[in-house]
This record gives structure tokens, sequence and C-alpha cells, in this order.
DNA sequence: GTAGACATAAACAATT
DNA sequence: CAATTGTTTATGTCTA
């Protein structure tokens, strides 16, 4: 009997790994580099700016930490671009900074004043910049639910189950204008109208004895150079990042557009540019208005920031949501073109791989992971689509492998999906999950026909791969035992054989090593004690909204030509394919296994039932499940 | 084109 | 004796 299902498993394994790795590594390279520019869009840009702002303070501050220590030279100022470096670390540093560090730089008067109406001018700048960014954002996303929902009703009017008016909309559209300038504008003037009283006696004070008043000299030539003045400054340093969304021309202004000065509730209209720049130093100087402005200003983006926030989360919920209905009817397969859809078009072609396994048309739509493709760039890992085990290379990034597991547990326990990491990583996990950290073979057999569906098949085949791995591989260390002999793991084996493998592989470790400041070594074991205990060293980059992962990405990006094959090791906790913290719920729970997929004695093995934690007395139960099968 | 990691298959020995 | 466990070898795929 047991040779029955071997054999059995021998064409499946045959049948999979036939056609499709093929096809979808190709899928997979074409994922990787097919960055779909939606994702980067709008909200990174917002990243971006806020980077800016804050290079820009960095840039400033170190200046001016330059010329009050040694006066090194003017050299500054050409120099302008040198500063460069600190953008990677400005662009890993939460960008929550800002605001706070403005305002405590506005508190202790750190900079000087005109440094200073720099910093408000950028800040200025940014936010207005933010807001429609903001919109911008907000209307993709909400679209990408439109179209979710339009199909889903589409689909359903086919059905003959809807008839509503494709057209119809959500009011979406309230959400989105939900903050338009004008509401600034407006709180803007309510909270400023007690400062303008005060404008006429405190604008020309102290701070003008700075230069900023003489705006009017500087020729526009210069602009592009080297501006002495704000604008132009900024102008200049948005230009180098070629990130913005405003076209600086030589005259242009985050603040001036359209012949009207953009400053918070001013509107003083100008008919060029010079005299808009008079103005803006002569109105918006740094003074006690200007600064509290600024502070306004700052809670305002902060209100914008958590509001972005909050719909984001709202976002997600929807789509959650509608995943999660969208496969409740299982009985079609359709759930899953839903959820690429959701996921995105960039995973679409491969959410539907499940050609290549006579996958079960079980509920859950595709691990979790997949979708956190979507937002993460990063991830190199379009592994996760239901594949051979072949796809599970990209594993190799993924060395806490534990937290993926856990967090998809649902899906590969209900789905007949290949999991996509390697025998030796799940045989750890099985290991390090017990509570002793010993497991006997057989207890590692069942750990994996529990855990995963996939294993319940097929079982001549992956019990055998099982011991191949664990005789092979050192980190698995036998034990001999009263009852006989059990497997341990050896962790520091286990981290050591991987890096190796990789040498110029993705970075992603790369971030979190320069991040923390770890050398590989010390790394090495960090992730080892993190990953003993299950601890998702990664999601610190993962964890974040997407446009953190994007940003992520952004960073290795630009680390990667420094710091290619300098790392031997790390490649394996990769930020980017981890799954979405937030969807992790979304994967279906299916009530009974498919029938199908349960064949006969193969049901009581399911296990479906059992808290997928650890129980010490399964292992008997288990056992008879497994000669059931046999 | 090559090396390394991995999956799979299978032969074989030792143990239960 | 059969099944299980463990080791080893061979082969093929995939990726860097």
């Amino acid at each position: 009997m047991m040779q029955e299902s071997g054999t059995e498993a021998t064409n499946g394994t045959a049948n999979q790994n036939g056609t499709p790795p093929s096809v979808e590594g190709h899928r997979e390279v074409r994922s990787k580099s097919a960055t779909p520019s939606s994702d980067i869009t709008a909200s990174d840009l917002v990243n971006f700016q806020q980077q800016q702002a804050l290079q820009v303070a960095r840039q400033i501050l170190l200046q001016q930490q330059q010329q009050s220590s040694a006066h090194k030279s003017p050299k500054n100022n050409d120099k302008q671009p040198a500063p460069q470096v600190p953008v990677s670390v400005a662009m890993m540093t939460p960008q929550v900074i800002t605001p706070q560090q403005m305002q405590q730089i506005l508190q202790h008067q750190v900079l000087s004043p005109q440094q200073l109406q720099l910093l408000l001018q950028q800040q200025q700048a940014l936010m207005l910049q933010q807001v429609s960014a903001q919109q911008l954002a907000f209307q993709q996303q909400l679209l990408q639910v439109q179209q979710l929902q339009q199909q889903h009703l589409l689909s359903l009017q086919r059905q003959g189950l809807l008839s509503i008016q494709p057209n119809q909309t959500l009011p979406l559209h309230s959400l989105t204008q939900g903050m338009i300038p004008a509401e600034l504008q407006q709180l803007w003037k309510e909270v400023t109208n007690s400062h303008v009283k005060e404008e006429n006696s405190a604008t020309n004070n102290g701070h003008r004895g700075l230069d900023l008043s003489s705006p009017s000299p500087v020729p526009p030539k210069n602009h592009n150079q080297h501006g002495s003045t704000n604008g132009q400054y900024i102008s200049h340093s948005l230009k180098r990042e070629g990130s913005t969304l405003d076209d600086h021309s030589p005259h242009s202004h985050p603040l001036y557009g359209h012949g009207v000065c953009k400053w918070p509730g001013c509107e003083a209209v100008f008919e060029d540019f010079q005299s808009f720049l008079k103005h803006l130093n002569n109105e918006h100087a740094l003074d006690d208005r200007s600064t509290a402005q600024c502070r306004v200003q700052m809670q305002v983006v902060q209100q914008l920031e958590l509001q972005l926030t909050k719909d984001k989360e709202r976002l997600q919920a929807m789509m959650t949501h509608l995943h999660v209905k969208s496969t409740e009817p299982k009985p079609a397969p359709q759930p899953l073109n839903l959820v690429s859809n959701v996921t995105l078009s960039k995973t679409a072609p491969e959410a539907s791989p499940p050609l290549s396994l006579p996958q079960t048309p079980t509920t859950p739509t595709a691990p979790l992971t997949p979708l956190s493709q979507t937002h993460s760039v990063i991830t190199p890992t379009s592994l996760h689509s239901v594949g051979p085990m072949r796809r599970r290379y990209s594993d190799k990034y993924i060395m806490p492998i534990s937290p993926d597991i856990v967090q998809n547990k649902e899906f590969y326990m209900n789905a007949e999906v290949r999991p996509p990491f390697t025998y030796a990583s799940l045989i750890r996990q099985a290991i390090l999950e017990s509570p002793e950290k010993q497991l006997t073979l057989n207890e590692i057999y069942n750990w994996f026909t529990r855990m995963f569906a996939y294993f319940r098949r097929n079982a001549a085949t992956w019990k055998n791969a099982v011991r191949h791995n664990l005789s092979l591989h050192k980190c698995f260390v036998r034990v001999e035992n009263v009852k006989g002999a059990v497997w341990t793991v050896d962790e520091l084996e286990f981290q050591k054989r991987r890096p190796q493998k990789i040498s110029g592989s993705p970075a992603l470790v790369k971030n979190i090593h320069t991040t923390l400041g770890y050398g590989p070594a010390l790394s090495a074991a960090f992730q080892a004690s993190m990953a003993e205990n299950n601890i998702p060293l990664y999601t610190t980059a993962s964890i974040g909204s997407p446009t953190l992962n994007s940003l992520a990405s952004a960073i290795r990006d630009e680390m990667n030509g420094a710091m290619d094959h300098g790392n031997s090791n790390g490649s394996d906790c990769s930020p980017g394919r981890s799954p979405l913290p937030a969807m992790h719920h979304i994967s279906v729970k299916e009530e009974p296994l498919d029938p199908e997929e349960l064949e006969g004695p193969l049901s009581l093995v399911t296990t479906a039932n059992h808290s997928p934690d650890f129980d010490h007395n399964r292992d008997y139960e288990d056992d008879h499940g497994h000669e059931d099968m046999l």
C-alpha cells in the first residue's frame, strides 16, 4: 500500500517538475524585473519628499558643523552633492524624524535663521506635494479597489446573481476628497489668524539681520548652479534627486505657482519670480509668525500622515475583506483570479500557476506571501507562487523561515501546495518548534504531514528526501536516545552552510546589516538567535508600509554596488519576501479539506482539526493516521 | 560554462 | 522477515 502512494507520488512529482518549473522560472524572472511602476508611484514619492527634507536638514547641519568647527572652505557650497553619502542613511531613517527634528531645530535654534528658513520652505513644499501625492496614491489604490469590485460585480452579474450597473461606483471619491488643499487653507487661516495681527509688529525683527533679505541680487543664471537663495537651493536639491513631482524650471519654487505665493494663507500674486522671491524673503522670513506657521503646518502634515495611515489600513481591510469573501464561495476556482487582481497585475500571472499543480481547489488562495509581493518591490521572491519545489530556491533568501511558515500555516495546512521551503528548512523548523528542540524521524514526518497538506501525499518521495536531508546536512545532528535516536539542529551549522551559496545575493540582509551596523559575523549569530526564537528579524523592513518596502528596495539598489559580494551571509533573511503581516489572517480557513484531497484514510491524518501547535500527544495519533495512510 | 544548493531516486546497511 | 531508519551515490534542475 505504501508502494502505491509511492508510485503515485512519483508520478505526481514528475508531472509537477515537468512543465511548470521552466514556465514559472520565466515568470519569476519577469516579475522580478518588471517592478510595477504603480507600486512605487505616489506614496513612495511622498517618502522621497520626506527624505529630501531630512536630507536637506542633514546637509545643513553638516555644513554648519563644518563651518563652525573648521571653516573648511567654500567648497561646501560647490560640494552639495557630496553629502550624498548620508542619503542612504537618511533613507533608512524613519521619516518620522522629520517633523520632530524640525521642531527641535526650531526650538533650539541650532541653525542659522537662514538655514532655518530653508527648512521651512522645504517643509512647505513638502507638505503641498504631500497633499497631492497622497491624493494620488489614494486614488490609485482606490482605483484598484474599485476595479476589483467591479470585476467582482461583473462576475456576479455574469452568474446572474446580481444586476447592477457596472458603473456603479462606491462613494470612494468622498474619501479622496476628504483632504483638499482648500481645507488646509481654511485650517491655516484659522490657525494663523492670530499671528497675522502680530505680523506687523513682528515682521522685521532681528532675524532679518541675516542676508535673507537680499534676494534680488541673485541673478537667475545661478539658479541652476548653486543657488544662494533658499528657493534656489531647494529647487536645485530637489532636482538633483530627480524624484520631484514638480518640475523645477529655473524660476520655479515650491511655494510659487501660477504667479501666486503658495505660502499657506498668503496667496499674494506676483508677476515675476523675482518679486516673488523678494516677497518670500520679506514676508515669510524667519520670524515668530513663520515659525508658528511652520509648526502648525507640521501638525497638519502629521494629521495628513495619520489620515493616510488610516486610510491605508482601511484600504487594506477592504482588500482583505474582498479577498476573503471572494474565496468563500470556493466551489469556483475564481478566487484565485480575484486574488491575483487584488494582488496586482504583476502577480496575476503567477497566481494562476495552479495549472502546474493539480492544485486543490481548496480554499486557500495563495500563501500570503505572494500578496506581500504586491507591495514589496524588493522581494526577489515570486517563489511563493504555488509551484514545484524548485521555486523554493529563493528560500535561501529566507533564512528565518520560521515566521513565514508560521504565518502561512493556515494556508499550507489546507492547500496542497508545495511549500516554498527547502526540506532542510522545514526539518529545522519542525525540530525547533518542538519543545525540546529535538524530534525523532517519525515525529518529523508527522510534523510535515500535519503542517502541510502537500505532504500528505507522496509520502515515499518526501520521506526519503527528509531522511536524505537529515543525513546529508551537518546541521542536523543525530542524538542517541533511550528510545532510539532523535534529531537536533546545529543552528550554527545551519547558518554556516548558507553563506557560501550565494555570493551576489540579494542585498536584503545588507539592509539589516547596515542598518544595525552589524558585521556579517555578528549578524549571523544574531540571526541565528532570532531564528531560533522565531523572531522575524526581517520584519523590520517588511512589516512596514508598502512604501517602506520599496524604500528599502531603493536603498538596497543604492547600496548594492558598494556592498556587493561583500557579504557572505545573511542573504537569508529577506525582508521583502516576508508576508505582509496585516494580511495574514486572510488565508481562508476551510473547514474540511477538499474531499478530493482526502482520499480515504488520508482524511484522518489531515490534522486539520488539530491545533497547529505542537502537542505532545499527537505523535501517536498521527502515527495511527499514518498507518491508515499505508 | 561552472560551481553550489537543492530535489529526487535508489541502493544498501543497520536497527527495530 | 518486514518495516523503519540512516547513509551514500547518482542525476538533474536552477541560480549566481
